[in-house]
DNA sequence: CGTTAGGTTGAGCAATATCAAATTCGGTGG
DNA sequence: CCACCGAATTTGATATTGCTCAACCTAACG
């Protein structure tokens, strides 16, 4: 029954950062080297990290989900953003010994440690490939954090959940874990309702919403994105302007970088 | 009329960076070089910075007070964090050439530049209190951001604004512009809206219920915060556990830090 | 099969938005 | 000093969104 998410022969980092900025040989044996460490297991609603605590050394998500949360009296929480396979977890390029934020398994979560990202880190020259991608990934997150302020401070329901949905495929896609616009989503309309700051019964009757608008199939466990150009216009969602990120300007991809293997 | 804000005689960016890490003599130096900069003036409305632009040198603003902005339709927009002097603005310490977000001047803005920021962070050695003040500054930036989203996901009107106000307070005093709990207060209840996901006329509502209970006293552009403990306990707000961060485990402070001058 | 977590439905309600009309305030020109 | 102007604030009335409570349903699982 401990059945493991599917993981693309590649490797789920190498997929991830590669897209990113294409890495050379060396960078993916850095990656490889990662994945094959050893690793940790979360059960669901267990603490990966609390707030305040010291941050020992960075993570990745190889499978499950979890949460970025901040608790607020009366039972009251809210997820600052959904962590899935492929992110890292207190990985502070700074180096900050504690940690904002409290994170959470939402799912059961198998991580491994890299502190080699540290180092890289601090070697640019040796890894400049994978240094980029880590900065255009930290870039990313960053941008979604903006984007889920104004959801949450502007947008309606039916806006916050389209935008957030689109926001998710956008994400699973560029790690190769979303074929088509569907994907498996393992959250409940509860963990919903933390992320979007709605009640549980209103994210249920937005999702309905959303099924009989044809928008969306949400079902066993999966979630099938069907119209996506209305999911977009409905959240307004707008992709990072990546391609600027990719290329920066005066500078050509780094050492002997491979575009597929 | 052009009357410019009281800036404290050690200067604003040694103020606050000291009191985040404790800088030697040569750090100072930089630091007062920054200030000494040629400064730029900004009109309010006016962008400082357009999303998806290329950011060219990081800035610190001097004076006056500014805001990340994302505009959505219909004329809605939502701040996603309010800029106060001693703030930077695009200063990526991973070099990202793309700004996130859009920057615009809530009231007349002095801005330097600062492109030894970028040098001072590439040679940590030879500024290191600086570097790690600036790491600390950006850790802080990240919690107020989570603050951000749990309040407007979470909260209601009335503590949405009271722990709001409280970190605004905490951030001036750093700062040495909060004197007493009392500080200019130059936005409007419609940026205030902006701010907080709210309407106008809801805010404005939400002040007055604040003024009745002597939480607080906001007129003539000045704000004072008249029952901290009150607010503090509304707003549910937490300062962010720096004490972990001044002090870094298994580090001393570097070089002939200076207590005060 | 009984239990349980998650999902769905309905009814009533509270918080907050919207709209429209004052009113106050900080200038500014006469 | 006064009259005026536009921006900001305030007020009242009404509309709406989303919340709460409480029940019921369903599927998975031991």
């Amino acid at each position: 029954m401990a059945q493991s998410y599917p993981i693309s022969p590649t490797g789920l980092l190498v997929t991830r950062f590669n897209k990113l900025a294409p890495l050379n040989e060396l960078e993916r044996g850095v990656l490889r080297l990662i994945e094959g460490k050893g690793k940790h297991t979360h059960s669901p609603d267990s603490k990966l990290l609390t707030e305040g605590a010291e941050i020992r050394a960075p993570h990745f998500i190889l499978t499950g989900w979890a949460a970025n949360v901040r608790e607020l009296s009366q039972g009251r929480r809210q997820i600052t953003s959904v962590l899935i396979p492929g992110d890292a977890i207190g990985l502070s390029l700074h180096p900050r010994p504690l940690s904002p934020t409290t994170v959470m398994a939402l799912t059961p979560v198998r991580t491994v440690e890299a502190p080699e990202l540290t180092l890289a880190w601090r070697d640019r020259e040796r890894v400049p490939n994978l240094s980029k991608a880590i900065d255009l990934a930290a870039a990313e997150q960053e941008y979604f954090l903006l984007n889920h302020i104004a959801r949450l401070g502007r947008q309606t329901a039916h806006e916050r959940i389209a935008s957030w949905i689109v926001e998710l495929e956008y994400r699973l896609s560029s790690r190769d874990l979303s074929t088509d616009g569907a994907f498996a989503f393992p959250l409940t309309q509860e963990n919903l309702a933390d992320i979007t700051g709605l009640s549980v019964v209103h994210v249920n009757r937005t999702l309905q919403q959303l099924r009989r608008d044809g928008h969306i199939d949400l079902s066993r466990g999966r979630l099938a994105v069907l119209d996506r150009e209305a999911l977009y216009a409905a959240g307004e969602f707008k992709a990072p302007s990546l391609s600027g990120w990719r290329i920066a300007p005066g500078e050509r991809p780094s050492s002997e970088a491979i575009s597929s293997t």
